[in-house]
RNA sequence: GCGCCUGUAGCUCAGUCGGACAGAGCAACGGCCUUCUAAGCCGUGGGCCAGGGGUUCGAAUCCCUUCAGGCGCGCCA
């Protein structure tokens, strides 16, 4: 049932029967369709100005005579407004129709049959020996709900954790170790003993130019897989990993693939030799380039002038063989805007290469920068806020307001997990993901308003009263959804399915949280208004149809999001 | 200097493939719990949509331009 289309095809005809004359490609079509500001005016309109000038009429007569033909009072009825042909849904058809839709797909809602199509998603590609924190969180949450997202469109879905593990960083960091780590303090320590160590690397460094030299040599040796470098290497991974994998586990989010740069590292040669076959390879002060003045680019850098690769050569060659092992129809890249330029490069560097498909098919899905109530993060000087952090204080928060407010609930500790967790993971999705983020406390912990356990409140009111419902046995009478409150919740439940698609369409989910939130508000204001459980019993049994219907597509909004809905909070 | 992005209420932001009086949350103030979860609901105040030009019946939205801020621009990733 697309609503839309049967309204067009309604107005289509009557402008058709009111203005023969009138040339097919000024008929009313689904895409000059438009939600008026307000729904006192109707749910559907149809401006007629652009008509003005083949009519040679003026916009309010026109549309008065195509409101005249569109009355189908057992459908829907129009009258005009101004220039505007204004079409209201017969209102209990109208929810019958919303509801039966909604319920009998339930989690399926919106859902869409599987395309036959892949997309890869690089997202949050975390560095090794470097703890998880709030600058992650875009690029983590981001890729986990277009993941979702896409799957429910029916894509198939790879997503790959593209690790940083490689370079000269990793050599010092064993050169580091090797001087003044022993295993002990790195498995007491975890991730941020390893930090420890680097930066201690880096302040002895400038007195001791010996040791610039001994990290080189530890990476070289890394490079030629030589067992010790291995050991000590594959264990520092292993531990940034494992401590990674808890703020996963408590994310709900999982990779398909965790190939980062060492996996690349010897899949350059095809890339290198390909460029130079083709003639793209250029000589410029000592180092190889892709010229890209032709498209108003700096040039990209291929080799460094002592032979080495580049983060460029290695994009470039985990972009074929994603191509190549998952023939993907889109690959997206979760990743901070500064990298624009480079993604920019090497996308045009493979169209160059002759792969027509970077052009339609390689995305950068850039988001803004992250700081800290008004500075810019800094490990070095502490100036940051870990990711574990963040989450242990929301879920605190979280407790003691379950504490206060439902201290007899069964489970706290569960749900006091999924409202702190949600929390964060709403914030991050709410505003578009070009906005900059300022990080306050304040802000992160504020559960009233526009905020995660405001939607999960909705969800767990939802539950509480289908709890307290039994059912009565009657036929839904949905004459009872005919008040406006209701209505208003019924659009915004007819509408979830678009709001989706513009999500993956934009590489947006904060088109997902707005509807999922709009639902929400809509819902509590109707709930206020609105007595659900009535002596009524067959308009009771339409106003939970309602509720179920909300309480469905919540948590269908959540979880595309990556949320948790809890039935009790 | 060049390129990309951002600029809407005190703050954070929706709305930006043109449409009907510019919306929400936070903060401030004032109401609403003997009835389905008050993490809620209602109300009040608060805007030359950064400035200027243009296109259009119609511009926060499209084009040009100026200004302000962020990011990037060869051997880091």
């Amino acid at each position: 049932m697309d609503m839309r289309q049967s309204v067009a095809e309604l107005l289509r005809e009557a402008a058709r029967a009111a203005f023969p004359q009138l040339p097919e490609a000024e008929l009313p079509q689904p895409a000059m369709l438009e939600v008026p500001p307000d729904s006192e005016l109707g749910d559907f309109a149809f401006p007629c100005f652009r008509l003005s000038k083949a009519l040679r009429m003026a916009p309010p007569a026109i549309a008065q005579q195509i409101a005249g033909a569109a009355n189908r009072p057992e459908v829907a009825s129009a009258q005009n407004v101004g220039g505007y042909v204004n079409l209201f849904f017969h209102r209990a058809n109208f929810a019958q129709n919303v509801l039966e839709d909604v319920l009998a797909r339930g989690r399926d809602y919106g859902r869409e049959p599987e395309n036959g199509r892949t997309v890869v998603l690089d997202y949050s590609s975390i560095n090794i020996a470097k703890r998880f924190h709030i600058g992650h969180l875009s690029t983590t949450m981001l890729g986990n709900s277009l993941k979702r997202i896409y799957a429910h469109l029916g894509w198939r879905t790879v997503g790959i954790n593209h690790l940083g593990d490689w370079g000269t960083q990793f050599g010092k960091m064993i050169a580091a170790f090797k001087r003044w780590g022993d295993w002990e303090m790195v498995e007491k320590g975890g991730v941020d003993a390893l930090t420890a160590l680097y930066v201690r690397f880096h302040q002895e460094e400038e007195g001791d130019p010996c040791l610039l030299e001994e990290g080189r040599a530890w990476f070289r040796r890394i490079e030629e897989g030589d067992p010790e470098a291995a050991e000590i290497f594959g264990r520092f991974k292993e531990l940034t990993l494992k401590d990674a994998q808890k703020v996963y586990d408590l994310l709900g989010i999982t990779f398909d693939s965790y190939n980062g740069e060492a996996f690349f590292n010897d899949k350059m040669g095809r890339v290198i030799d390909e460029l130079r076959e083709k003639g793209l390879l250029e000589e410029s002060e000592g180092a190889f380039v892709v010229d890209l003045e032709a498209y108003k680019m700096p040039p990209c850098l291929i080799l460094k002038s002592d032979g080495a690769t580049l983060y460029a050569t290695r994009d470039l060659a985990a972009a074929l063989w994603r191509k190549d092992t998952y023939h993907f129809d889109k690959c997206l890249y979760v990743v901070a805007y500064q990298q624009n330029l480079h993604f920019r490069q090497v996308f045009k560097v493979l169209e160059l290469m002759g792969y027509g498909w970077a052009k339609d098919q390689m995305e950068h899905v850039a988001f803004g920068m992250v700081s800290y109530e008004g500075q810019a993060m800094s490990t070095r000087e502490g100036n940051v806020v870990h990711l574990d952090e963040l989450l242990a204080r929301a879920q605190e928060k979280a407790l003691s307001v379950i504490e206060e407010k439902s201290p007899g609930l069964p489970g706290k500790a569960d749900a006091a997990r999924a409202v702190g967790v949600g929390a964060v993971i709403f914030t991050t999705l709410l505003n578009s993901r070009i906005k900059d983020i300022d990080f306050w406390w304040d802000r992160a912990l504020n559960f009233d308003g526009d905020t995660g356990p405001y939607v999960q409140y909705t969800h767990a009111r939802c539950c509480s009263v289908l709890r307290k419902a039994e059912d009565n046995g009657a036929a839904p009478d949905y004459r009872a959804l005919t008040d406006d409150e209701a209505q208003a919740v019924l659009r915004l439940l007819s509408r979830f399915p678009e709001a989706i698609r513009q999500a993956q369409k934009d590489n947006e989910p904060s088109a997902v949280t707005r509807a999922t939130l709009d639902v929400a508000k809509a819902f509590n204001k109707y709930y206020y208004e609105r007595r659900i459980l009535d002596a009524d019993a067959p308009g009771t049994k339409a106003r939970l149809a309602l509720t179920r219907a909300v309480r469905n597509v919540i948590e269908l909004g959540l979880s595309l999001i990556g949320v948790k809905a809890p039935e009790q909070m």
